[in-house]
DNA sequence: AGAAGATAGCTTTTT
DNA sequence: GCTATCTTCT
């Protein structure tokens, strides 16, 4: 055993390190929150690596970009410095970047050109609008689009299931229009892939040759196109390892299906499980209420979190009046908690919807708490992005309807929804266009945009999109003048650097860089370095961990939400989701709710999550307000009354 | 073509 | 009650 591998392996206890070293054959780590998930997935890369199996066999899968970034990060600091000079780091991404590379090399085999493009779900909204149009039909597109997203993550594609009639129709006009415009929408990215290795066993045989090793992290995420792909690729060799929590399982809402995750051993017979127990994130208190309340549900793997950390001071459940004083209090314990010196990076407040968010935010303004709100303001997304973006895909791609639309009046050249519309009717075929009134304009318009097209070849990205810019003038579009022309010339110009460091780190012309771009959709990344209070929804905060976690509004209708009351699958991933937040945190943990709360406008009167009834009172310290029924649920199922003396509980003191 | 007015709808979210 | 989107008006 060389240097490199005895790091590799003191770090790890002994069921972590029988994961990492059971190499052969199907693996399925089973890894509770805080249980050292990543690293037991990165050491075993940096072992395979050193056991001689060639970097350019393995593929590791992840869900987000961010992850993907992480794990590639871990896995070169694991290497020696002698094995960062000549090993090289093995394929690291989410499942989306995966397929896309298969589908670049045999996009033809499949009916498209190579400079496809990708449509987000704007564009594939627009595709579905278009679909809606020929064949006069008056439904909703977004609410249409969904349904056929829905349905393909579900794994029932055309042919497959048996749909309405008329859904079926736009279904399949939907397909068709994607394939005119040579585009794919992010569902077939894996569906397409999928069909492409079903359909050419001599495609697959290739990639049985080039990839012999999958690991793939958060498997319960994984929905049924995602598990056939890995059926496929992985089902030569067999070596698979899938890390995941069913837990922790809480995308069920967009087809992430944690049965998937529950079924690995019957999948691949051959496998060798490893729960992986201890937990090295969180004190005994908050490991045995988070426990309490997963326990209550029926479809999970069995096990049990322990950890050698302190027990810690108790979960705090606290009821309050209203959200303003929910909030006065946290705020006070928050600056109590600097006090004692944790810092804001280490502190963080979850909810369950965004709207939530609102309250907290005018809290940190008026106190100058300086905080980020994830998931909010989301780069790519912008209209100026968007727009310039539009421009390259459309330059790039021809065919590119969404784009074409987007941009054929942005600046305006004076072309109306009119011309627009007989222009889609004619799949942007200005040919066919004469007797328009803006026929003229339009002409001009094609006209610059193949000029550009030319161009195009001699510059580098970056040069490319400085060229539309300046053809189309779109900074006095914007309006410098104005703050917000001004922030929004500044984001184009970050999109520059972003083009000019892409094409200076990865060999790569337009296409892919385009292609990168559309599945990096979120430039928002948490940002721990700065001194800033984390506010997020419990869905953010999976995979993180802070030292003191809030989480605000246990209340019957909004944890559980009021849509999942009635669905006991949807009732179930609630709970998994509140364990999610609970879990996330390292030494202090408050939940709280209010007697009465605004939601859309209007006065509501809560009831405390049903949740709460399951935390043991041993590991919690509850503070109601007068009136509230107060019961736990017993070892045996039965509800008790809640015992604890209290006599103070009706006058809660605020501070403030 | 862009601003003002009306209206619907409102959980979570990555690619 | 807020806000995103559609409609209507100038």
């Amino acid at each position: 055993m060389n240097s490199g591998e005895e790091k590799i392996f003191s770090e790890l206890n002994e069921r972590q390190r029988q994961a990492v070293q059971t190499v052969a054959g199907p693996v399925l780590i089973v890894a509770g929150a805080g249980s050292g998930k990543t690293k037991t997935l990165t050491h075993r890369v940096a072992h395979l690596l050193s056991q001689g199996v060639p970097a350019s066999a393995i593929v590791t899968l992840t869900f987000t970009n961010k992850a993907a970034d992480e794990m590639k990060q871990r896995i070169t600091a694991l290497l020696s410095e002698k094995e960062k000079l000549t090993v090289k780091i093995p394929f690291i991404g989410t499942f989306h970047k995966f397929a896309l590379s298969i589908l670049r090399s045999h996009a033809r085999t499949i009916g498209h050109e190579q400079n496809f493009s990708i449509y987000d779900e704007l564009d594939s909204c627009a595709a579905t609008k278009q679909a809606l149009e020929r064949l006069d039909y008056q439904e909703n597109a977004r609410a249409i689009y969904k349904k056929i997203s829905f349905l393909k993550n579900r794994g029932d594609t055309l042919g497959n299931g048996r749909l309405p009639k008329k859904l079926q129709t736009i279904y399949e006009e939907y397909e068709k229009i994607l394939l005119e415009q040579n585009a794919f929408d992010f569902d077939n990215i894996i569906l397409k892939a999928v069909e492409l290795l079903e359909k050419h066993p001599e495609i697959l045989n290739m990639y049985y040759g080039r990839y012999t090793h999958f690991l793939i992290d958060e498997y319960q995420d994984t929905n049924k196109p995602q598990y056939e792909l890995l059926r496929l690729l992985a089902g030569k060799h067999n070596n698979i390892c899938v890390v995941g929590d069913d837990w922790q399982s809480i995308y069920g809402f967009r087809s992430a299906d944690y049965r998937i995750l529950l079924n690995f051993e019957h999948d691949w017979p051959e496998a060798r499980t490893f729960y992986l127990e201890q937990n090295y994130r969180s004190t005994q208190n908050i490991l045995n209420a988070s426990h309490g309340v997963i326990s209550k549900n029926v479809a999970r793997t069995e096990k049990k979190l322990f950890t050698e950390n302190p027990s810690g001071s108790l979960v705090s459940v606290t009821q309050f009046v209203d959200e303003q004083h929910e909030t006065l209090w946290i705020k006070e314990k928050i600056f109590s908690r600097l006090g004692e010196g944790i810092n804001l990076p280490r502190i963080a407040i979850l909810f369950r919807t965004n709207v939530q968010s609102r309250i907290f935010e005018d809290m940190c303004i008026q106190e100058r708490i300086p905080y980020q709100l994830i998931g909010a303001f989301k780069f790519y997304k912008r209209k100026e992005i968007v727009d310039i973006v539009a421009y390259l895909r459309a330059i790039h791609n021809p065919k590119d309807g969404a784009a074409l639309e987007r941009i054929i009046n942005v600046p305006p050249r004076g072309i109306g929804a009119a011309s627009i519309a007989r222009l889609k009717k004619e799949q942007w075929n200005s040919e066919k266009l004469t007797p328009s009134p803006s026929a003229n304009r339009i002409q001009t318009f094609f006209t610059m945009m193949a000029q550009i097209r030319d161009k195009a070849q001699k510059l580098t990205t970056k040069g490319l999109i400085e060229h539309v810019v300046h053809t189309i003038e779109y900074k006095q579009y914007l309006d410098p003048n104005t703050d917000e022309g001004q922030e929004r010339w500044e984001n184009i110009q970050e999109l520059m650097r972003i083009a000019e460091t892409f094409s200076s780190t990865e060999t790569s012309g337009l296409g892919e860089f385009l292609h990168a771009l559309q599945l990096l959709q979120d430039a928002d990344e948490l940002d721990s370095s700065k001194e800033k209070l984390t506010l997020m929804t419990l869905h953010g905060a999976k995979g993180l961990e802070f030292d003191t976690v809030f989480i605000s509004g246990l209340e019957e209708g909004l944890l559980p939400h009021n849509r999942s009351l009635s669905i006991p699958d949807q009732l179930e991933e609630e709970r998994r989701l509140l364990y999610v937040g609970m879990t996330r945190a390292q030494t202090q943990l408050h939940l709280t709710l209010c007697q009465t709360r605004y939601i859309h406008g209007s006065l509501q009167y809560n009831i405390p999550s049903r949740f709460l009834q399951d935390i043991p009172p041993l590991y919690a310290e509850f503070v109601y307000q007068t009136g509230t029924p107060r019961t736990y649920a017993g070892e045996d199922g039965l509800l008790y009354e809640y015992q604890r003396d209290r006599e103070d509980d009706e006058d809660i003191v605020l501070l403030g």
